[in-house]
DNA sequence: ACAACCGGGACCTCCCGTTTTT
DNA sequence: AAAAACGGGAGGTCCCGGTTGT
């Protein structure tokens, strides 16, 4: 009727669609973090997002549809916001995760020692977070850029993120092996050896 | 175990047995790159190899095995060895991957383009595929680590492994976006700006 | 067109529901003659008549209610009306089948051997052609009968459109495998061989 | 090895598999006759049978396949080529199919009879029982092209396999109309009114 | 009123571990 | 010991009835 009731944004209608995709699509993807891609079906997606099944496809016709556009965790991302952008950018990600690690509190410190060693522990879930690191790669190659002035698809930006991945590798894998291995000073350490030349 | 009856090379049963292998993986590989990887089915490639079920989950116990498992890994620690051991640690990375791609044939390398296309485009894949970077982490820095003179589980020698693979994840990263680009080029060109301090 | 107010005829609400009801019928035979029954989905029907799914569940509560009603195609049917009555029926259909295919143009009858071909090699497409034949069975028999006096459902007029059509299944076999013959000629001699007493 | 052990007969394999082929039909049938074949799911037809979904798929692919995979067919060919060579194609095909209806128990019969009806009824059973014929027609062409010492792919041969379809179809078609017609006796009568010249 | 959306359930395919037959 | 058959369970498409938004 009235013109002026509903004057820019999209209808009811799309925004309930929306929230609907990005509730199945959230769900899914924390799903996968935790327990992998495999190990993740859909009948867990739609309970947890609270869906039917037929609405599930309606939206992901295909299952892998589900990763193709990323959502991804944003707490590393924009602690590299904050860093100095006279910083190289090595510098820059190494400071973003002594600020990270130095931020957290007892409980999450805690809490994520033991979703580390959760993770070590089960192949599945080793192999989900790694998966997540190509999404994690992505999005802080982008930041990277962004950063310093150049395109997202830059590939020194992504040689800089991979490196950065590659020390949260180690550091995972060393915490394999000692469990009571504290991650930011092993991630501290990985900068620090990396900054030195990596020599042996 | 007698050493004089058949001299060199591996005995006829385990020739044989690789020719079985190397025939379920390339008829594989093959339809892969024909019809997809999900189009197609684990009865298509033993129709194809001309070997049962049996015996086709007796060499590769699930699918993406096929993908893989993979003569690269091993391939890429024979070739640390080679290294003059006056070289540092990422030098001898470095100089190890030129050698690599530079002994490749071009239907190895055809090959190999293939198998990442495939593992970067399917989601199953990739998430396997990184999956395995912390079974090569864990090699690759052993490798290092006897290099030096260093025990198996030296953390140094874990994050100079973990630093090579993520240049690795970011050439692969890259490659999603640029299918035709060449991964030694681009693997070449990580460790290159790695060498010259990861500036942007 | 309408003599006064509306005086006998439907009125212009009916005459729109019959236009609709028509559309989506046409639109779901055609689907079904080129691709299927089964490979047809109702979305596709809702597309081709351009109504919402509602609308079509109004006219046709349930799928195959499409195929209950038939409309077909009438060309052979006006030609059998041409044919003098004092020909036998085999001798009329015969003749019809001459005048049809005398008087196509050759784009008509290269489009024909196209889409013979098409219809041939893809098998729904076969069946789906088939599928079709009952109702042509049914039309052919229909005005076999009327031209012959008999009531509709006459049995031996159904054996006479039965036999035709099983010349034009023969046709069709051969062209399954000599996709350049003429399908005109092969029915002309299939008619010729019905009326020498099928002797081989 | 030793050649008397199994002497005639077909492996325990092979029986087997035909005791749970039969078992999974003739449960079908049976709910199709009580039930009605859209209304009977697989799920009860393999509860009744007691096999897994998954072997239930491997025998009949589709759910159409219980209604429409027959032994009719290979029953017609052997048929024909008891009959005596100096017959007529069409009287031989006559005598054949008199002796096929005539050689049948009455359970038999009734079972032939609900399978008419059945694909009748069901456009997605009828549309797939016409795509059969053209298969029907290749096998006929061929054993009656044998029988005549022509080649296989003879177009005479095809014309008297499509006429003798043909007559089946305006069986079939007639008993949509009556669906308590012997479909014996009326294919008797399309065969008479074929050798009288298919007058009207 | 009318379209869009959602939900339930059937059908069907595939992978892969287990059991049976040869 | 090799091959075949079987079973369980997940992914994916479709039909169609009921509800909700416009």
């Amino acid at each position: 009727m009235q013109a002026e009731a509903r004057p820019a944004g999209p209808g009811l209608r799309e925004r309930k669609k929306a929230r609907t995709r990005a509730a199945i699509q959230s769900n899914a993807l924390r799903l996968f973090r935790e327990q992998g891609y495999e190990a993740t079906t859909i009948e867990q997606i739609i309970d947890a997002a609270e869906v039917s099944e037929t609405t599930f496809f309606r939206y992901f016709p295909a299952k892998e549809d589900l990763v193709l556009q990323d959502d991804f965790d944003p707490a590393i991302i924009g602690a590299v916001q904050e860093q100095p952008p006279e910083l190289s950018p090595i510098r820059a990600m190494h400071h973003t995760f002594t600020a990270l690690f130095a931020g957290m509190t007892p409980e999450q410190r805690a809490q994520q020692q033991d979703r580390v060693a959760l993770c070590l522990g089960v192949p599945a879930l080793r192999a989900a977070m790694l998966g997540q690191f190509s999404l994690t790669l992505q999005a802080l190659a982008e930041r990277l850029a962004a950063r310093a002035g150049r395109e997202r698809e830059d590939f020194a930006a992504r040689t800089v993120a991979g490196v950065v991945l590659g020390i949260i590798m180690a550091a995972l894998a060393e915490m394999a092996d000692h469990p009571d291995a504290d991650l930011g000073t092993l991630i501290d350490a990985g900068f620090v050896h990396l900054e030195a030349g990596l020599t042996l």
